[in-house]
Parts: structure tokens; C-alpha cells; sequence
DNA sequence: CTGAAAGCGCTAACAT
DNA sequence: ATGTTAGCGCTTTCAG
């Protein structure tokens, strides 16, 4: 109703206030505060039960201007409700932990324009270094980039030319492994369902090494299926039954990521349809998710805690920068591939 | 290998750059770059071709600092890999999109000490705002946040006594309706599946209502399992299996949250397990998941969407600060909860 | 409509 | 071990 006490034209604190409070100079304070230089112990404690005492707050607004000196990463990805992005997440503030770096998140929704805006925002608070997802950018971002002078990674993908440092995966060559895994495995009419999004560059670049690898055992995609919106699960059984149902010489189902398959291998169970006998499924991502389903969903691991993790050490200068580094997802066959077969395809 | 030409010693572009390349006064050049007081046509026209010919970035740690205005909104949360916060998110986020407020997030891992510490750094930043989940917080917390002279907003529960204002729901009124719808249903031994996690104060508010409901009628939990760790969903099952295999009779699984409810309605599933009519069973937060599962798990919804919406709102003053705005989830019975029998039990 | 001066709250670089 | 001085890059305020 009325306003706290606590909401008004009360002036912040200042290191002034502390230095007044304790009898001692602002400087004095202020190395007190950042544990820098020798301070004697006795004003140490009257510095610090001052501070404590009257709550002071530092203000990093003025500190960072002053000493040029901000703790701050920036980390751009298109997605939080993703369960890829908070894993890569976890990576970054893991390693971020000790080094007094903090990392500050902006979502663009795979949007350019909005990833374009976003960085922008995030330079203009002069971070130590940017992580974002992806290549692929905007001129006008590929240009604040070069200039920003400060260590920039780019994650998930390194399928093309970086910026400065890349740490990420080939989802190309991810794309052609299951292919050649689904193809060995003797599947021959193979059908591909996936999200409708045109600036998901790593799932296009999967389908593209998944097609290429088809052409080159001289198959093709025989249906496809996309999808946007949210309700992955759900849409991911609705997209099964409409495959199926149109396609019913389908043998193998080729999900752009786990939680659309996951959805799709319930509709197969719920249906007796044999798996992966009848019909196989693979995903994409290896996520949590799915080690609690009634069988096991063939994915790949895309490595999100580590390349969160790496491409913190490159900003935290524990890695040298400018460099590409690649990680390689492992093939899970899960229970959703028969067996290969022998390399002469029946 | 060799550093980048943006990574190194050159000088980060100022006001004044812009000022000497239009040859117009730094005071005017900061006039046009934020679109305030009257500029003529001509020189805002050659400020702003210089500006983006030398890809100039506003140095908003400067910039705050001279206006002791900064525009972002710091919102402090448990977890982001828990598939409710990232809806929170984008409800702030959706409000806050046209108000100029940019949200900063930080996350506690359900650690007083670490949120603690989180608000501290958040302050230090002298945001417009803070919101931050719950109202359990250290007395130190506390203190700062009263010291703070911001609006803060403490969401997602509203059983307690608030800092400043407060958008949420009765967890513990939650818990007294789903266990009232229950009992209201026939089922009499109802076990509780949840998560290890004391600092989780929501959850512990609902089991609180809940087994209040359960003695207002004369019952109790006969059974509890606890789990700590990831993969919701297999914990879910093997809780599950747990439970039924120690307690045979249990005819009610009621769990802390949908997505180990849902690895026990697959378990049951599996298990040809009669449901709701030889066990039924229950989750909470209505999340999406859910949509896709072969039958519906009771929940119900925890309003995160409206909750991020409304206190973005407060922040941006679009509402009255202060205030205590109750939120009413709504009870989705789904399939797994048997059709209410009359007030007369069996 | 445009410019000059002062200073936001802190820290680097020197004193002492 | 502690203090002093001069800014950091911008915006506020006041003059033209």
C-alpha cells in the first residue's frame, strides 16, 4: 500500500559514509574492502565493522570505471527452456566459480536481430569477454564483435569460420555418423522430423551431414516432417502418427532432438509398434530425459558441459585464445537401433 | 594461435571519438545517441553516420554512473535446469521488453549463502529492481534488501511475510487442495515422493498443507521417499518402484513435482499397473512435459507465466509496489486421479 | 539548438 | 601502512 521505508529518496551509501563512519580514508576503505595492499589488522576491523554496521553495499558501477575493470562475461544463447542451454550454463558458471568472473545471460530466440541487439547491450557494459551461440551473425554483429577488444567465443558450432575462439562440435559430421550408424544398421526408408526453425543452424547443418551421407549410399529422405511451437513431447507423438500414417513403409525415424523423439518412441509404444525392429528411432542432444523412458532413445551427446566449461577456461585465460576447439559427441545406440547389420546391406 | 587484431591494446572507442569525427560537441553527440532534447536534422545526420562508421558502443558503466540510472532488473533464482524458472523468465522478460529494463539473472542452487552472496553482487550494480524467488533469505540478505532504496519483489510464494511486495501462490494451499481432492476421490494410503532438498521451501510448504489435509481427515502419509540429484524422470521410477514394492497396500503416489510424477506414471504404465483405479498419482507445476505422456498426471499449474508477468510489472511500475498479489492455481485432475466419489468414503 | 563546466563514486598512481 | 590527487566516460546543469 504505502511505500516501504525502504523505497524512497534515501542516498546510497558511499565508501564517503564508511570512511567517515571509521575514522579512516576513503583509499583505505576501499583496499580494505577489495583485500588489496597491507592494512593493519586494528583499522581492517574498524573498516569492516563500519561497512557491516551500516550496510554498505560497493557501488561497481563507479569502481569499473575507474579501475576499467569489469567481472563480467557475457553469455548469448537462443534459448533457455532448451535443457541444452542450462547445461551449458553450468559449464560456464563452474569454471567461472573461482576466477571472480560472472556470467550474465541474454536470450535471442533465435532471432539475428534480437542476437544483434542483445550484444550490443552486453558490450556497452564493457564485459571481459563474450560467449555466444553459433556462427552464424548479423554484419552489423560480426562487426561489434571485431571491434570489441575483448576475448569472444562461440559455442556449440564450429562448422565455419569464427570470430575469434570456437568450441563446439562438427553437427555436420554429427549428422553423417547416425546416418552411417542408422544405414549400417540395415535401415533403408528413412524419414526425418524436426523443428521449422530457419536460424537453428546446428540442426540444418545435421540434416545436411544426415542427407549427404544418405546420397552417399545412394538413399534419400523419404518423408519429413517439421514442427514449431512448444509441447515438444506432444508434438514429437503427433509427428510420429502423422509419418506413419502417411508413410507406412517408414523404417527409421530421424528426430532433430531428444524430446521430439522421446515423444515419438511413447507413440510407438503405445502402439506395439516393434522398436526397433519395425521401425528405429534417433534423436539428438542426450539429455537427462531420457534415461527415464521405457527405452532407450539412440542420441548423441552434444557435449554441453564441456563446451561450457572450455569455452569458460578461453575467457578466464586458462586456455589460449583464439583457438578452434572441437569436441566429439559419442553415438549412444540406445535401444531404438537394431544391431548392425554386416557391411553388406541385405 | 596468434591473438586476433580485436584482442589487444586498442583503446576502446568514447564520446569524444564521435565528437572529433562529426565535429559536433560531445554534449550534442550524447544528446543524439540517446534521442533526447532537440537536435537539429544536419547534425544528428553526420553524428550518427560517424557513430556507426567507427562502430561506436555507448559505455553504459559511464553512463550509469553519471545518471545514477541503470536499467536492468535483477532477478535471483534457484536453478534454470528446473523447466519452471525459465517460464518466469519469460514472463519478466515479455513485460520488461518495452519499459527499457533489461533482467540480469543469478542463480542460488537452493543455498541461502550463495543467494546471499548473489543479491550482494546484484546490488553492487545498483539495479532499478530486484526480484527474487521466495521469502526465506538470510538475515543479512534481508537486511540488504531493505537497505536496497529499490522495489524488490519476492515471487512464487506468498506464505510468509514479504520484504517489499510479493506475487505468488499458497503452496500450502495447494498442497491442502490436492490432498483434499484425493481423499474426496476414495484413496486412503497416500505415500509422498519428493525431493531432498530442505532450502526448497516451496515444497516443503505443500507437503505441510497436504499432510494437514491428510490429518484433518483423519489420515497420514504411510509412506515417504526422498531423492537428491538430476534425471527427474528415472528417479521418478525407481522412488516409485520403491515405494510400491515396500508399501504394497499404498494406493496414492503424491509427488513434489510433475517430472518424477511422470517417470512414475511411466513405471506404473510399464508395470500394468492399474491407474488412477489401483493407485492413483499427482505432481505440481503443470508443465508441458505432461501434454505428451500416454495419460494425463494430475497437477496443478504454479502460474509461473503470470507470476513473471506481474512482477515485471511491479518492477516497471506498472502496478503498486508494496503490495501481496495471490495468484490461484488451478487443480488439472488429468487421468491419474479416479473420478470423486461422494462426501462419503468407502 | 548547441556548448562548457562540474561531478557521479570509485581506483591507479603517487606520495608520505 | 595510510593519504592525496587526478581522472575513468558519461550526463546534469546551466549558459549562450
Amino acid at each position: 500500500m504505502t511505500r516501504p521505508p525502504n523505497v524512497g529518496n534515501r542516498r546510497p551509501l558511499t565508501l564517503r559514509d564508511v570512511s567517515e563512519a571509521s575514522g579512516v580514508s576513503e583509499m583505505t576503505v576501499s583496499r580494505v574492502l577489495r583485500q588489496r595492499g597491507d592494512v593493519s589488522e586494528a583499522t581492517r576491523g574498524r573498516v569492516l565493522e563500519a561497512a557491516r554496521r551500516l550496510g554498505y553495499v560497493p557501488n561497481k558501477i563507479a569502481g569499473a570505471l575507474a579501475s576499467s575493470r569489469v567481472n563480467l562475461v557475457g553469455v548469448i544463447i537462443p534459448s533457455l527452456s532448451n535443457m541444452v542451454f542450462p547445461e551449458v550454463m553450468t559449464g560456464i558458471s563452474e569454471r567461472l566459480e573461482d576466477t571472480g568472473l560472472q556470467p550474465v545471460v541474454g536470450v535471442t530466440n533465435y532471432s539475428p536481430e534480437r542476437e544483434e541487439k542483445v550484444i550490443y547491450e552486453m558490450l556497452s557494459w564493457r564485459p571481459s569477454g563474450l560467449i555466444l551461440a553459433g556462427l552464424e551473425h548479423t554484419d552489423a554483429a560480426r562487426a561489434m564483435l571485431d571491434q570489441a577488444g575483448i576475448p569472444i567465443v562461440e559455442i556449440m558450432d564450429i562448422d565455419g569460420p569464427a570470430v575469434d575462439s570456437a568450441v563446439g562440435i562438427s553437427h555436420r559430421r554429427a549428422g553423417r555418423h547416425m546416418a552411417e550408424a542408422i544405414i549400417g544398421a540395415g535401415y533403408r526408408r528413412i524419414a526425418f522430423l524436426g523443428t521449422q526453425m530457419p536460424n537453428d543452424h546446428r540442426a540444418r547443418k545435421r540434416l545436411e551431414g544426415f542427407e549427404a551421407a544418405l546420397a552417399q549410399a545412394g538413399l534419400a529422405l523419404v518423408d519429413r516432417e517439421y514442427y514449431s511451437g512448444s509441447s515438444a513431447l506432444l508434438k514429437g507423438r503427433e509427428m510420429t502418427q502423422a509419418v506413419l500414417t502417411r508413410s507406412p513403409d517408414v523404417d527409421f525415424l530421424y528426430y532433430s532432438n531428444d524430446m521430439i523423439g522421446a515423444g515419438g518412441l511413447l507413440y510407438c509404444l503405445a502402439q506395439n509398434i516393434d522398436v526397433p525392429g519395425r521401425v528405429g528411432l534417433a534423436g539428438f542432444n542426450g539429455v537427462d530425459l531420457l534415461d527415464g523412458l521405457p527405452r532407450r532413445l539412440a542420441t548423441m551427446d552434444a557435449c554441453r558441459l564441456e563446451i561450457g566449461r572450455r569455452a569458460a577456461e578461453v575467457i578466464a585465460g586458462q586456455t589460449p585464445a583464439s583457438e578452434r576447439i572441437e569436441l566429439f559427441p559419442v553415438l549412444q545406440r540406445g535401444d531404438t537401433i537394431r544391431a548392425e547389420t554386416g557391411p553388406t546391406a541385405p
